[in-house]
RNA sequence: GGCCCCAUCGUCUAGCGGUUAGGACAUCACUCUUUCAAGGUGGAGACACGGGUUCGAUUCCCGUUGGGGCCGCCA
């Protein structure tokens, strides 16, 4: 049961389509502020529209939100199964006469809404139906003419209060008799959103900006069921690159699709936070800890967001950074089975090698994927060779000077990073010419790149039977090549 | 066409009447290094415009412009 000062705010997803990066941040914001005042965080699922609604997708919501930390207190509510109590509430309405059917054709009605609107003139319902008389209502009921209900909007000014956007004004001229339950019974958002935030003891409700204009609508159903109103808050868009609301035209905007990308939900909600919240200090990278205890609805930026995710791979790249050998490791591990980098059986056989990759690595990391990009040349033998910094490095004294720097390699016994730089280092010496001039060429023969970690541990972590045949293979190659 | 929302560097933002307009990402130099990355140092880079109010506006008010959202028997 609520206590009277018990903060409680909810999740209403709509599951018609992919667990999307804003519905996430909204989530995110709900749960901070639940997180923070000591309350509920509810999930409800919005399924009234029966045809687009499905079971698959409420399953990737409720994955998304486990992904991301962000557990519910209650729920999951469905919609879908609270019919009759909507129907009792909209009865209630016709009985008081804040409602009305309507008998119109919504087929008949969009052609006039489209055909108004090409030629630029605005449209709104002009009520023929609660002008109908006793005998017309009589003979269309008779006729057993499907009915929707709409509702009565009254003839005055509607005022609300938004905690992000201060005083929201709206003309009752400007709001038309929206429909609350359709023909087939069940009701639309406005009303059974209404009733079940009242019936769940909302007392905040916390959604994205473009709910704004419903927000009017929804406030005339509270006052015709005389209910008390929650507070409201109207969170600000993300936006694409091209300024316009982030959907499937940009590319990944799924959550999940960022999971496989391997980006860390704690990362993910780092950057969400910051995503039109701001702290107030120039704090960025921050605990959730942190995150819970600053998150304040006030210091929510009205504007709209464009999403940066450069700047989210870079704070991805933090949280990775700052991990421990073993952590990445935990992390990486599905990703070396998905990669086909290291199979499943041997993750912990080779578990001392790996945690050594991981701590080479570590800095070089954006994402968990980068792995595959980055170091691939660790764990197999098809990656390739970057064929410029071949060209640069590939030649009869390189091949010369790596043809008997090999021998000496073979000799090592304890095939370790000091061994070999003191290998490599006696070996320059003797031949007078400075260590790069070995170095560089060494790196791409063994990696096929031009960058990496340190050339000694990178090739004690490669091996040295492998690092052998590389050095053979290329040699190989080229006396193919150049007679 | 109507209604609503918004406006500080390219991007995310701090600022709540008097600041050399601060930070972060990205970018550019330099530095460190066997290379790349990470790190360090530094540079360039913003108050959309026009009116008010005020001794004084980035900040308050109005307008213009620009951007966005909504106008479904979707949510």
């Amino acid at each position: 049961m609520k206590k009277d000062s018990e903060v409680r705010v909810r999740m209403a997803p709509s599951p018609t389509g992919f667990f999307h990066l804003g519905s996430a941040r909204t989530a995110l914001y709900n749960w901070l502020f639940a997180r923070h005042h000591q309350g509920k965080f509810i999930l409800r699922v919005e399924d009234t529209d029966v045809q687009r609604s499905s079971k698959e997708m409420i399953q990737t919501i409720l994955d998304g939100l486990t992904w991301l930390g962000l557990n519910w207190d209650e729920g999951p509510y469905f919609q879908s199964e609270r019919l009759s109590t909507y129907q009792r509430y909209v009865q209630e309405l016709i009985d008081k006469g804040y409602a009305y059917y309507c008998y119109c054709r919504s087929e008949d009605l969009m052609k006039e809404r489209e055909a108004a609107l090409r030629n630029k003139q605005s449209w709104k319902y002009d009520r023929r139906c609660l002008r109908l008389s006793a005998r017309e209502r009589e003979e269309k009921e008779k006729a057993h003419q499907p009915r929707a209900v709409r509702f009565l909007v009254p003839d005055h000014p509607v005022v609300f209060n938004d905690i992000v956007h201060k005083e929201i004004k709206r003309d009752a001229a400007d709001i038309e008799d929206f429909i609350i339950m359709r023909q087939n019974g069940v009701p639309t958002y406005n009303l059974a959103c209404v009733v079940d935030d009242y019936e769940m003891g909302i007392t905040h409700v916390i959604r994205a900006v473009e709910h704004i204009t419903n927000t009017p609508k929804q406030v005339l159903l509270y006052e015709a069921l005389n209910l008390p109103k929650p507070e409201f808050a109207h969170l600000p868009l993300i936006l694409g690159e091209d300024r316009k609301k982030l959907s499937k035209r940009h590319g990944a905007v799924s959550l999940m699709a960022y999971q496989e990308r391997g980006f860390l939900p704690e990362a993910m909600v780092n950057f969400l936070a910051l995503l039109g919240w701001s702290p107030g200090d120039d704090q960025e990278i921050m605990s959730l800890k942190r995150i819970i205890e600053r998150f304040s609805l006030k210091r929510i930026n009205p504007a709209n967001a464009i999403f940066d995710q450069q700047k989210l791979e870079w704070m991805n790249g933090q949280y990775i950074y700052q991990m421990s050998d073993q952590e990445l490791f935990d992390r990486l591990k599905p990703f070396f089975i998905r990669l086909k980098l290291v199979a499943q059986e041997d993750l912990e056989k080779k578990r001392e090698w790996l945690l050594k990759i991981c701590k080479v690595l570590k800095k070089r990391l954006k994402v968990l994927t980068d792995i595959d990009k980055v170091g691939r040349y660790f764990f197999v033998e098809d990656f390739e060779y970057d064929k410029t910094a071949l060209e640069k490095h590939l030649n009869k004294k390189t091949i010369d000077l790596t043809e008997e720097f090999s021998l000496i390699l073979n000799k090592i016994s304890d095939f370790n990073a000091r061994n070999i730089e003191d290998s490599l280092r006696e070996f320059v010496q003797q031949k007078g010419i400075p260590a790069r001039e070995l170095i560089h060429p060494l790196r791409v023969f063994v990696t096929g790149k031009e960058g990496g970690p340190g050339l000694f541990e990178t090739l004690e972590l490669v091996g040295k039977e492998r690092c052998l045949m590389r050095i053979k293979n290329i040699i190989k190659n080229y006396e193919e090549k150049n007679g």
